[in-house]
DNA sequence: TCTGGGGTCCTAGGACCC
DNA sequence: TCTGGGGTCCTAGGACCC
């Protein structure tokens, strides 16, 4: 057996609410749901539910009113981002301390980690031991021979588990599933699919890449063939990640209906997304307000920023932007982003769900 | 059931230029 | 007067991820 590259899919099980147990350890055991205040009343969703809440039949992305009325006992919690983002730092800190260990972050909770190994999944277990041992934390790994299938694999995993998945079992393991369940393929591009009578992993592993061009452009049609097939990138990037944009939106808890609401609204968070690019100090290059009206119809409207700009010109084109909006509609969300400009060296997208991989 | 907030990237279509 | 083909830039919208 010789040395060669995997790419290892580190998944923290649970883990917006394993770091509220961690620090109210009396939660351990009970359905607990972190999301938006934690007010059920309040529009919002529900981030993490803990495994006790999953069985209730509680997700990610529900409204938390919902989820409040599936599990009448559970504990409700607000989202405390600082609190997760503190956890997180140390777990890629120990992810990259392994040694030979190259890692890529893909968000809080998750990091692809490239590395030379005999033995891959010996080199997983040390992996959790250690993120363990440090944090408290337990999580899952995926082993892959590409980035994609060692994504797919961690969910086999789950909880606390190894489970390894290349080109060798890949069909075996998921030629039978929804299409749904690869990564970068949601609802809408499942349905897409399955119009073109693709519903299986198997179906579009065996899709010419050619014929998926007329339903979904030159870029995403052979790219969507080749999660099919587990195929892609094996490289994993550390490069550091470089934002190409921030943005604040806000939904209000009783839609706007006149005028000035929405232009202090449009003021405030414009305040709020220059306090981000001025904190990097790099030239906004374009602005986007994104306006979603009652009961849910979303419109965004763009300008591109000629040379650089400054605070009362971002705030002024963003007010300017605010002139699109339709007189007389209550308008229940607004968010605003300023995209800046980017050094030639930057990482492309931190997530892969489009192509490029 | 009634849908957050922070991101990334792709595509279509119109305007404009040669 | 009716009209090509290619390229680029911009806006709007859509899809997906955590």
């Amino acid at each position: 057996m010789s040395s060669i590259p995997w790419v290892l899919h580190v998944d923290l099980d649970q883990f917006i609410a394993a770091v509220e147990v961690l620090r109210r350890p009396e939660l351990a055991g009970k359905p607990i749901i972190v999301g938006g205040r934690g007010d059920p009343t309040e529009r919002a969703v529900v981030s993490t539910a803990s495994y006790e809440a999953r069985a209730f039949g509680v997700g990610s992305g529900m409204p938390l009113r919902i989820a409040a009325r599936k599990v009448p006992d559970a504990v409700l919690l607000p989202v405390d981002a600082e609190a997760y983002l503190a956890a997180s730092d140390e777990v890629m800190a120990t992810l990259r301390a392994q040694p030979g260990a190259v890692v890529q972050v893909l968000g809080w909770d998750e990091a692809f980690v490239g590395v030379n190994t005999e033995d891959p999944e010996a080199y997983a277990r040390q992996l959790q031991a250690a993120v363990l041992e440090r944090t408290q934390l337990h999580c899952s790994v995926g082993v892959g021979d590409t980035l994609v299938r060692a994504k797919n694999a961690t969910d086999f995993g789950k909880p606390a588990g190894v489970f390894r998945l290349t080109a060798e079992n890949w069909l075996t393991v998921m030629g039978a599933k929804p299409t749904k369940e690869l990564w970068g393929v949601g609802n809408k591009i499942s349905a897409r699919l399955a119009k073109l009578g693709i519903k299986t992993v198997d179906e579009l592993a065996a899709a010419d890449p050619q014929s998926l061009v007329p339903e979904f452009g030159p870029k995403m049609g052979p790219w969507y063939a080749s999660l099919g097939r587990g195929d892609g990138s094996s490289t994993v990037d550390d490069t550091p990640w470089v934002a190409r944009g921030h943005s604040r939106e806000t939904t209000f808890q009783t839609n706007l209906t006149e005028p000035d609401q929405v232009n202090d609204a449009v003021s405030q968070l414009a305040a709020e997304v220059l306090k981000d690019v001025e904190a990097e100090g790099r030239p906004v290059v374009g602005l986007t307000l994104k306006v979603r009206y009652a009961p849910f119809t979303t419109k965004t409207h763009a300008r591109k920023i000629p040379e650089t700009f400054d605070r009362g010109d971002v705030l002024a084109r963003a007010l300017d932007l605010a002139g699109n909006i339709e007189p007389g509609r209550p308008v229940r969300l607004l968010g605003l982003r300023a995209e800046m400009t980017m050094p030639d060296d930057a990482r492309q997208g931190h997530t892969p769900t489009r192509g490029g991989w």
